[in-house]
DNA sequence: TTGACAAGTGACCTTTCGTTCACTATAATA
DNA sequence: TATTATAGTGAACGAAAGGTCACTTGTCAA
C-alpha cells in the first residue's frame, strides 16, 4: 500500500516543533496541517514522543550520512579567493534552505531538554564546521597559500563567526542578506590576515 | 505590607522558563516551587503571559542598566596581556553566574517566539560583546597595541568565538572548564595575531 | 469475489492546563 | 477596637491536551 504519511508527519513535525517547540506544538494542529484527524496520526507513530524521537532518528542519521564521515569532506580550495568562494557556497546553502533552518531551530530550542538534541546541536553549531575547516586549513597550509599555524584554532576562529551570523539569521530572517556580506567581509578579511601574499 | 513575593515569582518564572521554556512551564509547578498554591500567583500577576511580559522588562531593563550605555564599558586594557585578563575575567562571570546563565537560556528558547526575546538575544548574543570590544580594540590601536585595523571586524573576530563557548557551557555545564581554557588559548592566539610585539 | 489489512474518522476518555472565586488569616490603619 | 486591604487557600471551571476505540473505507492478494 503506497504511502507517505509517515513521512510526511516528521516533514510536518519539523516545521512545528521547530516554530513552537516540542511542548508548544499540538498532535491536532500538527494532524490537520497534514489533512487528517487526529487520532489518524496514532496509524504511524504510537505517541508525540515517538514522533519526537523518529524525527531525531532521522536528523542523526542525515547528519552521519551526509558529515559524519572524512569522505564527505569538500576539496581542499587551491586559492585564497577560492576559499571565499567554497564558504560562501556553503552559507548560502545553509541560510536558504528551509529544512537545515527548520533542523537548526529545532535543535536550538530542544538542546536544553533531550540529550540526543543537545549532543547534534554541538555539532551542528561548533564541532561539525570546525572539524571540517581544520582539515581545509590544514590542506592550504600544505600548499602553502595559508599561513602556517594551528590548523584547529584557525578553523575554529574561522568557522564560529560564521556561525553566529547564522544563528543571527536564523532569528532575524530579514537581515539574512546583510548577514551573508557580512560572512563575506568576514572572509576576506580572515585570509587578508592568514592568507600567504 | 511589607512582601517581596512579586519578585520571588519573576525569580522562580526565570528558572523555570529557562530549563523548560515558556509553553513548558506551568503555574502549578512555578507556584511550589515557591511554596504556595497556584491560585496564589493570581494575587500578584493577571497571567501566565503577565509574568512572561514582566519577567522580560525586567531583563530589558536590566541589560539597558548595565550595557546599555557609553558609562559602563570597561576601561582599555594598556597590555596586550590585560586583555586577556579582561575577557577572562567577563568570561568567568557570565558562565559561572546562574542569573546570567538562565537569562542566556531563556533568550535562546524564545527568541523565535517573542519579538521582544529576539531582539534582547541578538544584543545579548552578538551586537552587545561586539560594541564593546569595538570600543575597547580602537582604543587599544589608539595606543599601539594592536596593529591598525578595522576596529568592528576585529571585535566581531574577538567576540564570537568567545561566544560560540559560552553557548557551549550553556548547553554542556560539564565542559565549562574546558570551553574556559580555550577561550583563554584563542585569546591569546588572536593577541599573538594582531597584537603589536 | 472475497477476505484481510492498512489508513483514516469521529466520538469519547482522562489528565492537565490556566483561571476564577468565595473564603480565611494577618497585619496595618483609622 | 473596629475596619480594611493584602496574601494566601482550596474547591471548582471550561478549555485544551494526549490518547483510545469501534467503525468505515479503499486496496491488494488469494
Amino acid at each position: 500500500m503506497a504511502n507517505d504519511t509517515k513521512e510526511r508527519i516528521l516533514a510536518a513535525a519539523l516545521e512545528m516543533f521547530s516554530q513552537n517547540g516540542y511542548a508548544g506544538t499540538n498532535i491536532r494542529e500538527l494532524s490537520a496541517s497534514l489533512g487528517l484527524v487526529k487520532s489518524g496520526i496514532y496509524k504511524h507513530y504510537e505517541s508525540k514522543e515517538a514522533i519526537w524521537n523518529a524525527l531525531l532518528d532521522e536528523m542523526i542519521a542525515y547528519y552521519a550520512d551526509h558529515f559524519g564521515s572524512a569522505d564527505h569532506l569538500p576539496p581542499v580550495p587551491d586559492s585564497l579567493e577560492a576559499l571565499t568562494r567554497l564558504t560562501m557556497q556553503m552559507v548560502n546553502i545553509t541560510v536558504h534552505d528551509e529544512k537545515i533552518i527548520m533542523t537548526r531551530k529545532l535543535l536550538t530550542l530542544e538542546q536544553f531538554r533531550d540529550n540526543r538534541a543537545r549532543e547534534l546541536a554541538t555539532k551542528h553549531f561548533l564541532t561539525g564546521l570546525t572539524e571540517i575547516f581544520t582539515h581545509i586549513f590544514a590542506g592550504m597550509m600544505e600548499k602553502g597559500l595559508i599561513r602556517r599555524d594551528d590548523p584547529a584554532m584557525l578553523a575554529f576562529s574561522y568557522t564560529t563567526p560564521i556561525s553566529a551570523l547564522i544563528h543571527l539569521c536564523d532569528r532575524e530572517p530579514e537581515k539574512t542578506e546583510g548577514a551573508t556580506r557580512q560572512i563575506e567581509a568576514f572572509s576576506r578579511h580572515f585570509i587578508a590576515t592568514y592568507g600567504v601574499k
